[in-house]
DNA sequence: TCACCATATAAACATATGTTGATGTATTTA
DNA sequence: TAAATACATCAACATATGTTTATATGGTGA
């Protein structure tokens, strides 16, 4: 499972934000859609995909030449919402709902 | 209102991670007992809730000597969650609920 | 006022990170 | 097989970041 660390390190970059969130509205898009996209050369955009894809937040389905990434949404909820919503927690919200 | 980006930013660090931690659980900590906590130096813990604190993530309170630092719940709630859940967000999501 | 404590800030350094240009690899098409 | 496309990887560079040492600031108590 990826590390809360490396996820909030992943998304410590505007470029990554940005491309999490067109992935989150198209689904699933190709290297040279998402370069299109953010008027950026190939190997930055394979570079902010190696840092998604290593978190965990990303992954790759290969279909003839090109390579197709999507968002992992389960660990973006099950890891990273997860922590943010332990760490947010008001006192009585551990034991009793509504204070 | 912080960004999410400086938000994640901050986030990105496993220092400030256990920083936020800690003074989730307990409520209120001086940069003292916080150097203690991570036996760092210093100005190299000043220096991270410098960085906190820009992004929003946590505010000081002067008392004396003393300076207490709390995480602003609200903010991680409002800003990083709320961010997160969009990206989450699966199709279905949007316009019905348990789909 | 002087010493002490808690904290911030600045300078210096090593390391990490993002971007670019060049090259390698796999797949498709002619 | 050769050329073209889509993508990854590497080397090089500039910039950003984290840590340390030294110094400054402000409150406390003698």
């Amino acid at each position: 499972m990826p590390s809360v660390n490396s996820i909030f390190k992943a998304l410590g970059d505007p470029v990554r934000v940005r491309i999490v969130e067109m992935l989150s509205l198209n689904g699933e898009m190709c290297v040279c859609k998402i370069m299109e996209e953010l008027s950026m050369t190939q190997p930055a955009v394979s570079h902010h995909l190696a840092t998604l894809k290593k978190a965990g937040l990303v992954y790759p389905r290969k279909e003839g030449q090109w390579i197709h990434y999507s968002l992992c949404k389960d660990v973006v909820a099950d890891v990273a919402i997860a922590f943010l919503e332990r760490i947010a927690k008001k006192p009585c919200e551990c034991c009793c709902k509504g204070g």
